[in-house]
DNA sequence: GTGAAAGCGCTAACAA
DNA sequence: TTGTTAGCGCTTTCAC
């Protein structure tokens, strides 16, 4: 069998408790006696009980991660962040996969519950509702989802699509479409809020082309409105819808920047590989992983119930390549499908309604 | 606090152990008796301390997974499956990402023993003493990498290889290139060993074009070797790397199918969204998954140490799209949809031993 | 078929 | 500063 603190405090001629103490509270053990028990302990190999210890304290040395869909590019920069971070910290990481289906978030939370000290919920899609019950559960951190009293890493959506619309006004476009994503999306309601706020301001027209998945293929379906809306740039609610319209535009025959720039958001990796590289809004995963772990650990350091919830913000950064250009900079080619209504241009937007 | 096993033994007006039984070996309860105590320990939302069991039995009810790079789109499908399956069997997972550093590969498995039941390690790149160190200190299952008494599931190289030769054979290509992975990849001398060992077979000379990183960045460094080989075609070692080729022979006007073809490795998502779209062979990252669980399972269930270790092998098969094309072929302005090399169907590696 | 008792490895009072 | 004692919640003999 493994080596037990017992065998530790016989080797070391000390009692368990004081094998206990210079392990996890060393400064109430004498230097000397902590020094040679330590010594013992690493000689031996010891590795203390993470059941037997969690029997006790009430704590299980793991942290519980939830999301979506790890399929999604977006999300294994994150988990890596949050393992390594936890590493860091010496708790393990528990993974669950929801495959985007809300019904069972509620379900795997319970279930871990018991089983970690915390729990960081990425993108969670269930209901308002259930998110709070959630939260009474134990320690939660929410990551890309906002919840009253519920602590949050959250992207600053509102300033990235003033970055976006910005970029695109800068270059002259004067009408936006976004390709919005899934209805049950807490960032797509809050980057059509951004849009809307923001676009008077900028001077821009932004037209809700729809909901679509948030995939390449939810991509390829945006093709259509994203032609027929008249817009000269489209923002697409992630990277792969981007790459998706975008591939639907070349199949069409519509260059990309020259007859449509595109926008995507996320910077996974494929934006960088396709061609025309993305320009894209840069969702920096890494410090959204160790804000959400620090966020929790804090937590579980110091269990304050006062006041208000923590909240981080973390800030996104405009990327700028190749998809986006000049309205009409380049002679459109002959265009084998709809072309754009005519109408394009010239109207205001009406504001209100 | 929560419930626990003697709130419903009381409340069931039975001892613990009753409990305890009725839970775990409940052909040894009373059915009456059973019923009774089953329904107060549901009304009550008992939740057995997986802690405290895990004491006494010295089970823990978590699987352990390891691999070199989340970021690595082919990992996301494996550890989607691995999670699935052990979740299905009540097993939690534990998650841990080396970041393809072969040096602490060994740590990661000391430390995550004592707290699974068993270790899942996905293409690990350490040595094979430290692999074979690592496979002692609890039950564990390789997948994409062999060793002595070690139980493991891998994908069937030799065989795939086979495929892609005869295909890019049949389409007349007489030379082919192998831009490799890194020299610590075990499945990288498992692809180079079945193209030596199938070339003359199939009638096709095999370059070896070197080791390049397994990434897209490898496979725009590999360009160059590719172009001087005078190869018509090139495997990659996998789908990045195939991409970053892709590109890079876009860059310099290379048209691939037309001027060269190029085979991926992996079947990842981005195989299917460029263009234009990549032949590749498929692993079958979800039955790789299930199967190495089940392995795991079956080995945590009756722990039988005779005999050889069960190895599961997992066949490939090889995704036809148009990134591959007859040699010289004139690059027409428009392809016809991909033609079906006349080849029969799949053959089977030389048996030996 | 059921209960009583012992104890898994550890930590946290309480004494000394 | 250190040792002794008493459990944490559960499973598992061993009686009955």
């Amino acid at each position: 069998m493994a080596v037990t603190i017992t065998d530790v405090a016989r080797a070391a001629g000390v009692s368990a408790s004081t094998v206990s103490r210079a392990l996890s509270v060393p400064e109430k053990v004498e230097p000397g006696t902590r020094e040679r028990v330590l010594r013992v302990a690493e000689h031996l190999g010891y590795q203390p009980n993470r059941a037997a210890r969690g029997l006790i304290t009430g704590r299980t040395g793991n942290l519980g991660l939830i999301l979506p869909d790890l399929a999604n590019p977006f999300f294994p920069g994150l988990v890596k962040s949050v393992q390594h971070h936890a590493h860091r910290a010496d708790y393990q990481l528990l993974m669950m996969d929801t495959d985007e289906d809300p019904a069972v978030e509620l379900g795997l939370v319970r279930s871990l519950a018991k089983q970690v000290d915390g729990v960081i919920l990425c993108s969670p899609r269930m209901r308002p509702q259930d998110l709070r019950e959630a939260a009474t559960l134990g320690p939660t951190v929410l990551v890309n989802r906002k919840a009253r009293g519920v602590p949050a890493v959250l992207f600053d959506n509102g300033d990235g699509m003033l970055q976006v619309l910005t970029h695109l006004a800068g270059l002259g476009h004067e009408h936006v479409g976004f390709a919005g994503g899934p209805r049950s999306s807490w960032s797509d309601a809050e980057r059509v809020r951004g849009l809307r706020e923001n676009a008077a301001a900028v001077g821009v027209r932004v037209t809700e082309l729809g909901h679509f998945p948030p995939t390449f293929d939810g991509g390829r379906i945006a093709v259509e409105s994203a032609l027929l809306s008249g817009a000269t740039a489209v923002l697409a609610y992630n990277d792969l819808v981007a790459v998706g319209l975008c591939r639907a535009l070349a199949e069409r025959g519509v260059a990309v920047p020259g007859d449509l720039s595109v926008v995507g958001i996320d910077d996974i990796a494929l934006a960088g590989m396709v061609q025309p590289a993305l320009t894209t809004l840069s969702l920096p995963t890494g410090t959204a992983g160790q804000a959400a772990v620090d966020l929790l650990l804090a937590l579980l350091a110091d269990p304050v119930t006062t006041g208000r919830a923590p909240q981080v913000d973390v800030q996104t950064s405009l990327l700028q390549r190749d998809s986006t250009g000049r309205p009409g900079a380049v002679p459109a080619p002959t265009r084998p499908t709809l072309a754009r209504p005519s109408t394009s241009g010239r109207r205001r937007p009406p504001r209100r309604s």
